[in-house]
DNA sequence: TCCCAGGTCCTAC
DNA sequence: GTAGGACCTGGG
């Protein structure tokens, strides 16, 4: 087995908590800032510049350094992705310079789709308990090394899509999902009989891709609007243009954004915080307009600002 | 206790 | 084409 560590030089908190992914947790219980994570079946650690694999659901587990390295998408070249956007835009480089380095990860598509469908209409700590509890009934256990496998494991694989296609309304519903219980048995399904087959969608150019993504499959619905798709298509297919909008980043450029950009019609009367798809793509491109082709990497600084911004604000209240 | 959440779907104009 | 409302459930 080949689980020697893995350098990283991105903020390990930054990226790990700017909403991107639902299972990382921080761990301070030794002392000092370390972070477990689970994704494709390892189980990671992280702290100081480095991740170790802590155990694999596979069989073969030789591949950590592989996966790794795609995962983290160690082949980014931040510094030039951060000069490539706008240099005036005080905002954006104050929340650079609060966050430091973070990193956009190349997740498994499948488990970063169902994750963001799971996301619809919850609150993160809310997602997380979904998301754990599918992984704890219809994942694989992951034993780490050196652990006694007669010991109760504590670490799951996110479930197939063969598993899920198979559950019943009643267990799915048991694992917190309410009514998404049935996007994401209709998903695992279409996946299953490679109806949706994100292989091939992470072949094609963005917009083709939100076209293939987006909603219709068989002229039924399934959970995926445009801000899901961009999630997915941003936080696993590595679709950098993706800017997901939810009502953070919607907040964000209402409040910091109007002015700077023209963009005071694509606001006019937006009630309940509700973009049609036609005024979410008109935003998102002017967003893209104006950020450039990194423009994903843009989103998460504006959305790890006005997330912490909203809770200190919160705190002194 | 009560409100609301990383939205999407459906229905009525 | 789009404004309004419903939607499961459990954190805060």
């Amino acid at each position: 087995l080949n689980y020697s560590p893995v350098a990283v030089d991105f903020d390990l908190g930054s990226t790990f908590s700017c909403g991107q992914t639902f299972r990382w947790r921080k761990n301070t219980s030794n002392g000092r800032e370390e972070w477990l994570g689970i994704s494709s079946g390892y189980v990671m650690r992280a702290f100081s510049g480095r991740v170790e694999c802590l155990g694999s659901s596979e069989e073969s587990n030789n591949g950590f350094r592989h996966f790794a390295k795609r995962y983290f998408s160690l082949s980014d070249d931040s510094s030039k992705i951060l000069s490539s956007l706008p240099k005036d835009d005080q905002y954006l480089r104050d929340s650079i310079s609060r966050f430091g380095e973070i990193r956009i990860l190349t997740q498994d598509p499948w488990e970063c789709l169902l994750s963001f469908v799971c996301s619809i209409n919850k609150n993160i700590p809310a997602i997380c308990g979904e998301i754990e509890q599918l992984s704890a009934r219809f994942g694989k256990p992951i034993f780490l090394e050196n652990q006694d496998s007669a010991k109760r494991a504590q670490f799951f694989s996110f479930p197939e899509p063969g598993i899920l296609a198979k559950a019943s309304k009643q267990e799915l519903m048991a694992c917190g999902l309410g009514f998404r219980w049935k996007f994401i048995k209709f998903i695992s399904q279409k996946v299953l009989a490679g109806e949706l087959d994100l292989g091939a969608i992470n072949e094609l150019s963005y917009s083709d891709a939100c076209g293939q993504l987006i909603s219709e499959i068989s002229g039924l619905t399934y959970g995926v609007g445009p801000k899901v798709c961009d999630c997915a298509l941003l936080f696993s297919l590595h679709k950098l243009e993706a800017f997901p909008i939810d009502v953070w980043i919607l907040r964000c450029l209402r409040n910091s954004y109007v002015t700077k950009l023209g963009i005071r019609d694509l606001f006019v009367d937006c009630p309940n915080g509700g973009l049609s798809t036609k005024r979410y793509t008109a935003l998102g491109d002017a967003m893209r307009n104006y950020f450039g082709k990194y423009a994903g990497y843009a989103q998460q600084y504006l959305y790890a600002k006005i997330r912490q911004d909203a809770t200190q604000s919160r705190v002194q209240a």
